[in-house]
DNA sequence: TGCTTTTGTTGAACATCGTTCATTTCACTC
DNA sequence: GAGTGAAATGAACGATGTTCAACAAAAGCA
């Protein structure tokens, strides 16, 4: 399908994956115009197609790198803690739902992105970008089971699946300026008192 | 400030928003074309300027109604139940929950443009459109006063926050067909639960 | 080295947007 | 009917993403 891409070309993807999240990062989708990724680069206007598909595919492509670092983010946050009582995984839940809302605010443009891409109909997501996605759900799956472990797996996928959205939906709202401004640590409060009350649910 | 408008602009006004929601509920804000609209109901191009400063505006005014839209739905779903016990209030909140659900299902690129608004930055949302947002908190409010009174305001008003963020994540993610389909009676179970379960952490 | 073929690069050109504005048309008054 | 101000028009402008015929560079070969 793919043919193996020379070291030339993988030089190019690199440095304009690289070109296109800081164009990102500075001022969000709207910022990723093809003249200057190609001046970016030091390419030729075509030459961008060459190298990838459309724009699209160049978000996709930044978004699945911020995937990347948004799991070793958790990650970090996960290992640092022990997970031994059921009180561990609580407390690790909270720990992740702390570093997603620390990674969203850190990374604010980049995180939105993740979102607002919108893929040609009919193209579905490429299997390399769901699997970024998988990654992430399995953080707050592992301690579910610790939590929860008489719980089918269909039920604790689903629970995962409610607190990661639960969690998403405060940070969302709350990075979002449009409204009132929330303060960091209001918005830590909150997610924690969200997570230990779901938390103290799921145990009954 | 704002000159009064004749009967003839107001009544082209309310033709353009009709368009501009129609062609948004068919095709998301990426379908929003100033030819198209303008061909919609019949005036010249440069004459959408005369009606709208921007296709931003307009997508403003598309959502100002779509948030009127959705808070007619969130009282129609609260009105219908009593409200004297605390168990009331739970009910209720879930109710409004599962209304917001419906109602984004049901009108889901309306809702979702709701989200994808982004004003030229520096200038602040409308006073209007800030009103509008503050409606659907009350929604969310007023049951919580009554779950929990002892509580201060703006412990209260945040918590409605939480409350609201958290279901709207559910809702967000629960929508997002770009991952596992989620079956809408799933969904229900979910934001359910989850109400459920925050409304007796309040209640400790 | 010279010739051919393949591969990679270029940037002008195209299509499609939102937005502007000089010009025209219209409605109304005196 | 002439004059005046408001409203409507659509050609034109500047961005933008994308394509492709022309060009250049590299690689294979004698």
């Amino acid at each position: 399908m793919t043919t193996p891409l020379s070291e030339r070309r993988q030089a190019q993807l690199a440095a304009l994956i690289d070109a296109a999240e800081r164009r990102i990062a500075e001022g969000g989708m709207a910022n990723l115009r093809a003249r200057d990724l190609a001046a970016d680069i030091g390419i030729a206007l075509g030459g961008l197609y060459n190298i990838v598909a459309d724009l699209d595919e160049l978000a996709l492509r930044v978004s699945s790198r911020t995937l990347g670092r948004l799991g070793e983010a958790l990650t970090a946050a996960s290992d640092a803690l022990p997970l031994r009582t059921k009180d561990d995984a609580v407390t690790r839940l909270v720990a992740i739902a702390h570093a997603y809302l620390h990674f969203a605010r850190d990374n604010l443009l980049l995180w939105r992105t993740l979102f607002e891409l919108r893929l040609a109909e009919g193209t579905a997501l490429p299997a390399w970008a769901a699997d970024d996605q998988l990654r992430l759900f399995r953080h707050v799956a592992e301690p579910l089971t610790l939590l929860v472990p008489d719980m089918d797996e269909t039920r604790q996928v689903l629970a995962a699946r409610t607190l990661f959205a639960a969690v998403h939906g405060i940070v969302t709202l709350g990075l979002e300026e449009r409204l009132v401004a929330v303060p960091l640590t209001a918005l830590e409060a909150q997610i924690e008192w969200l997570v230990r009350a779901t938390c103290r649910g799921l145990r009954e």
